[in-house]
DNA sequence: GTCTATAGGCAGATAGAC
DNA sequence: GTCTATCTGCCTATAGAC
C-alpha cells in the first residue's frame, strides 16, 4: 500500500523527468492523485522541499541499484549493459533523467538541491569509473565523465528525434571495446 | 544600431541559455531592455513565436559559423577544437546550449519549435560527420552524434559543477585520437 | 512602435475547521 | 491528513490612445 506521501514523490519524479520540476504544479499533482492541492503541501510544505526529497530519493535508489548490478551481474560489460538499458528505458517514455533534467533547470533550483545532484553525478561517476577499471580502459574516471555526458546528452536527443536507439548508440563505444 | 527586435533575441538568447525559456517573462525582457512588456508583445505577439525566431536565428547563426569555420581553418582538427572553444564559452557563462536547452523544455514548445531544434541537431552532427570523416573516423556518423551527446550533456554537467573543463575532457577523445 | 490600463488565469502558499 | 476558503503575486495577452 503506498501512501499519499509515496504516491506524490512517485508522480512527481515521472512529471519531473517529462516536464521538467517546473512544468507542473501542485495543483496537477493534487488533481491526479486525488487529494486537493493543500494536502499535497501538508507533505512538502514549499515545493523547493519537494525537490528535494525526489533528487535524495532518486540518489538512493540509484545507489542501491548499483549495488545490486554488481552482486547480481558477472561481468563490468553486463553491468554497463543493464545500465544503458535502464536510461534507454527512460528514452522509450519520452522521459530524460531527472537529474539532467533538474541540472538544466540549474537556475531555478535551491543550493541544497543543486549539491544532492552533483552528489548523485559522483554516485554514478564513481560506479562507472569502477566498472571502467575492471574492463582496463585506458583512463576509467575520463571515461566516466564521458559515459555520464553521453547518457545525459543522448537523452535530450532522443526524445528530440523521437529515436530511442540514440541512447546505445551514444554509449556504445564504452559498453563495447 | 540594435533595433528593439534584436535587443529582445538577444536577451532572450542569453536568458534561456541561463534559466530556460520558460524561466523568464515577457516583463522580464521589457524591464531589461527598458519599454513596456506591450512593446515585447507587439515584435513577438505570443511567447510562441519568440521560441520559434529564436531557434531559427540560433540555427542560422551555428550554420554560418560552421561554413566560417570550414573556411578560416585548415584541418578538421582544428575546426573541432574551434568548435568544442565555442561551447566552452558557455560553460564558462554558466550557459548550456539553447537548442539543448529547449530540447529539455521539450513538452513545452510548440511542434514547429521542436522542428526547427531538430534541424539545428541536423546541421550540427552533419557538419561534425564531414570533419570527422575527413580525419578518417571509422564512423563519422555515428561519431558525430556521440559528439553531439557529450557537448549537450557537458554543459548541465559543467554548470552544476562549476567546471568548465567538463566540456572540453567530454569531447577530447573526439578532437583528438 | 511604444504607451497606459486591464483582463483572466494560474501559480505557490497559508489559516483554520473537521 | 485532508478539507474549504482565500490571499497575493505573477504570467500571457489584448484594447485602444498617442
Amino acid at each position: 500500500m503506498s501512501d499519499t506521501r509515496t504516491r506524490i514523490l512517485d508522480l512527481a519524479e515521472d512529471l519531473t523527468q517529462k516536464v521538467g520540476f517546473n512544468g507542473f504544479s501542485y495543483l496537477d499533482l493534487a488533481e491526479e492523485i486525488g487529494v486537493k492541492n493543500s494536502s499535497i503541501h501538508y507533505h512538502f510544505k514549499a515545493k523547493a522541499d519537494l525537490a528535494l526529497a525526489l533528487v535524495e530519493r532518486y540518489r538512493s535508489v540509484h545507489k542501491e541499484a548499483f549495488e545490486e548490478l554488481d552482486r547480481t551481474l558477472e561481468t563490468p560489460k553486463e553491468r554497463l549493459e543493464a545500465l544503458a538499458d535502464h536510461f534507454n528505458g527512460y528514452a522509450l517514455n519520452q522521459k530524460v533523467c531527472m537529474c539532467g533534467m533538474m541540472a538544466a533547470e540549474f537556475e531555478a533550483v535551491s543550493p541544497e538541491v543543486r549539491q544532492a545532484l552533483a552528489l548523485y553525478f559522483r554516485d554514478l561517476q564513481g560506479w562507472l569509473t569502477k566498472q571502467l577499471a575492471e574492463m582496463r580502459h585506458p583512463d576509467p574516471q575520463q571515461g566516466a565523465l564521458q559515459f555520464v555526458c553521453a547518457l545525459e546528452g543522448s537523452l535530450l536527443l532522443a526524445r528530440l528525434e523521437g529515436d530511442a536507439t540514440i541512447v546505445g548508440r551514444s554509449v556504445d563505444a564504452f559498453v563495447n571495446g
